[in-house]
DNA sequence: TGCGGTTTGGT
DNA sequence: CCAAACCGC
C-alpha cells in the first residue's frame, strides 16, 4: 500500500469500472484525480485551421459531469490546462503522490507523451503505472502461433473469442473504495475552462442532442440493449435507427468496453454476435496500429508504399461538399459535416468513391474524416480506409468497388436517409432518388430537380471510373 | 461490404 | 427457360 496516488483522466471520462482508479483507490492510501486539457492536442487542431470542435465540447461537458459525479461522493477533479507532458509531473511533485496512474493509450502521439511523463517522473523517483481499459485484449494477447500479428480479421477475431472468459470482462471497482478520495490543496485549479478559452467557437453540439458523459452513455447503452437482437440486419439501412450510437461514447471512454462485451454476452442473439464483431474489429486496429505505427500514414500493403493518386482538387473539393452527384456519396459526406456522424454503410461507400472513383489518395480521406468525426479514432479511421482502399491489412480486395448507386437502392430503398440530407431530391421518387441523373428533362423539371442546377450531375460516371481504377489496381498489385 | 460471366438444378 | 449458386478478376 502506497501513500498516495494521482489518476490521470484521459479518454476514459467515466468513475464506473475505471481500471486505472480501480487499481488506484486499491492501492492508495489518499487519491487525487485530475484532467489536463491538452494544449498539445488542442493547438494541432487550431493549427488546420479549425474555428469549432464538437469533440472538444462533448469533452468539456464530459469533464463537467465527472467533476459532478466525483464531488457527489466528496472527491474533487483538478483540472489544468497545458502540456500534460510538463504539467502531470510538476503536478504530482507539488502533491507528493508516490505515482501516477493512467489507462494506457497505444496511439503513437500519444505512446511518445506518456514516455516523456515517465522520464520525468521517474527522475523524482516516481512511477507511471499504466492499465489495460480501454481493450479486452492487448497487441501481445492475440497473437499467431508465429508470434506475430494475425494479418487475417478472421483467424484474429476466432482468438479473440476463444480466449475470452469472465476474468476478462471484470467489473473494475471503484464504488467500494470511495473514502479515499483525497482533497486538492486549495490553490489548486478545479475550475473548468470556457470553450473561448480553449480557442473554439460554439459548434452545434447542443442541437444535435447527443447524450453526453457517462449518464449519457448509460442512456444510449440502455436504449441499444433492446434493439441489440436486431443489429446484425437493421445496421446497415442509414436511414434506420439500427446502430448502437456508441461510438463517440467509446471513443471518449464515457461508457467502459467491459460492460459493452458484458451486455453483448448476457444477450446472446445474432445481433449480439454481429455487434461484437464490430467490437473485435475495433481491437484488431488497435492491435495492428500499435504493433506498427507508421500504419498512421503508410499503407499496410508495402506496394503501394509510394504509389501515386491523382491530383485531382475539384473532385476532392466536390466529394468533401457533398457534391459529387451520386446521392448515397453526397448524403453521406453531408451528414459527417453537418453532424459530425456519418452512418458506417455510408463510411464504406464515401471511402470506396474517393479512393476508386477518384483515385485520390486514402490519406486525404482519412483526414477529412478525422476533422469531422466526432467519434473519430485514429486506429479504426486508418484502418478502415486502408481496407476500403484496398491497401491495408486484409483489405477488401481491390476488384471489389461498391457501386454507389446499388448500394443506395439495396441499403435505402425508399430514400429516407437521402432526403435527410439531400433536401434537393425531396420531390424526386423513390425509382429515380438513387440515380436522379437518370430522369428525362421534364421529369426533372416536374421533380423541382433540374440536373446540374438544383442537384450535380455525376462528377465521373460509374463503369469508366469503374475501370479506370481496376485497370490501376491491378496494375500494382500484379507487380508486387 | 462487386461484377459479369457460366454452371446448375429446378421447372 | 429462369434464378440461384458459383467462379475469376
Amino acid at each position: 500500500m502506497i501513500e498516495s496516488a494521482l489518476v490521470w483522466f484521459r479518454r476514459d471520462l467515466r468513475l464506473s469500472d475505471h481500471a486505472a482508479l480501480s487499481l488506484a483507490l486499491h492501492s492508495a492510501r489518499r487519491v487525487y484525480c485530475v484532467f489536463v486539457f491538452d494544449s498539445d492536442i488542442l493547438s494541432a487542431l487550431v493549427g488546420v485551421g479549425q474555428t469549432y470542435d464538437r469533440r472538444v465540447e462533448f469533452m468539456l461537458e464530459s469533464v463537467r459531469a465527472l467533476r459532478v459525479t466525483l464531488r457527489a461522493l466528496n472527491g474533487e477533479l483538478i483540472i489544468l490546462h497545458g502540456k500534460a507532458a510538463m504539467t502531470i509531473p510538476s503536478l504530482a511533485s507539488r502533491l507528493s503522490v508516490d505515482a501516477v496512474f493512467a489507462n494506457r493509450d497505444y496511439e503513437p502521439d500519444a505512446q511518445s507523451r506518456d514516455r516523456a511523463v515517465l522520464d520525468a517522473l521517474s527522475k523524482d523517483g516516481r512511477t507511471l503505472v499504466e492499465t489495460k481499459d480501454h481493450v479486452i485484449f492487448e497487441r501481445h494477447e492475440i497473437i499467431s502461433t508465429d508470434g506475430l500479428p494475425f494479418r487475417r480479421f478472421s483467424a484474429y477475431a476466432r482468438m479473440w473469442r476463444q480466449r475470452l472468459g469472465v476474468d476478462d470482462l471484470g467489473e473494475h471497482v471503484v464504488e467500494d473504495e470511495v473514502t479515499r478520495w483525497a482533497a486538492p490543496p486549495p490553490h489548486l485549479a478545479t475550475e473548468l475552462p470556457t470553450l473561448t478559452q480553449l480557442g473554439f467557437a460554439q459548434s452545434n453540439l447542443a442541437e444535435l442532442g447527443i447524450p453526453i458523459g457517462a449518464a449519457g452513455g448509460e442512456l444510449l447503452l440502455r436504449n441499444f440493449l433492446p434493439r441489440m437482437a436486431d443489429y446484425a440486419s437493421s445496421r446497415d439501412f442509414p436511414g434506420q435507427d439500427g446502430t448502437s450510437q456508441l461510438s463517440m461514447h467509446i471513443r471518449f471512454g464515457t461508457v467502459s468496453i467491459r460492460r459493452l462485451v458484458r451486455c453483448a454476452r448476457e444477450r446472446p442473439s445474432m445481433g449480439a454476435d454481429a455487434w461484437l464483431q464490430e467490437l473485435i474489429w475495433r481491437e484488431y486496429f488497435q492491435m495492428l496500429l500499435a504493433h506498427q505505427p507508421e500504419l498512421a500514414t503508410e499503407p499496410f500493403l508495402q506496394a503501394f508504399r509510394g504509389w501515386r493518386y491523382l491530383d485531382d482538387a475539384a473532385g476532392f473539393e466536390a466529394w468533401c461538399t457533398g457534391q459529387t452527384g451520386y446521392p448515397m456519396v453526397d448524403a453521406g459526406m453531408r451528414q459527417l459535416v453537418q453532424t459530425g456522424f456519418m452512418h458506417n454503410r455510408a463510411r464504406m461507400v464515401c471511402a470506396s468513391f474517393l479512393s476508386k472513383h477518384l483515385l485520390i489518395d486514402w490519406r486525404l480521406g482519412e483526414r477529412f474524416f478525422a476533422r469531422h468525426l466526432n467519434d473519430y479514432d485514429l486506429a479504426s479511421n486508418c484502418g478502415n480506409w486502408q481496407w476500403a482502399a484496398s491497401v491495408g491489412c486484409d483489405a477488401q480486395p481491390y476488384f471489389r468497388i461498391f457501386n454507389p448507386e446499388v448500394q443506395s437502392r439495396r441499403f435505402d430503398p425508399e430514400g429516407h436517409y437521402l432526403r435527410r440530407y439531400l433536401p434537393e431530391l425531396a420531390d424526386v421518387p423513390n425509382d429515380a432518388v438513387h440515380a436522379p441523373w437518370k430522369m428525362s428533362r421534364n421529369q426533372q423539371s416536374a421533380t423541382r430537380c433540374l440536373i446540374g442546377r438544383d442537384y450535380p450531375a455525376p462528377i465521373v460516371d460509374h463503369q469508366a471510373a469503374r475501370e479506370r481504377a481496376l485497370s490501376a489496381l491491378a496494375s500494382v498489385s500484379k507487380s508486387r
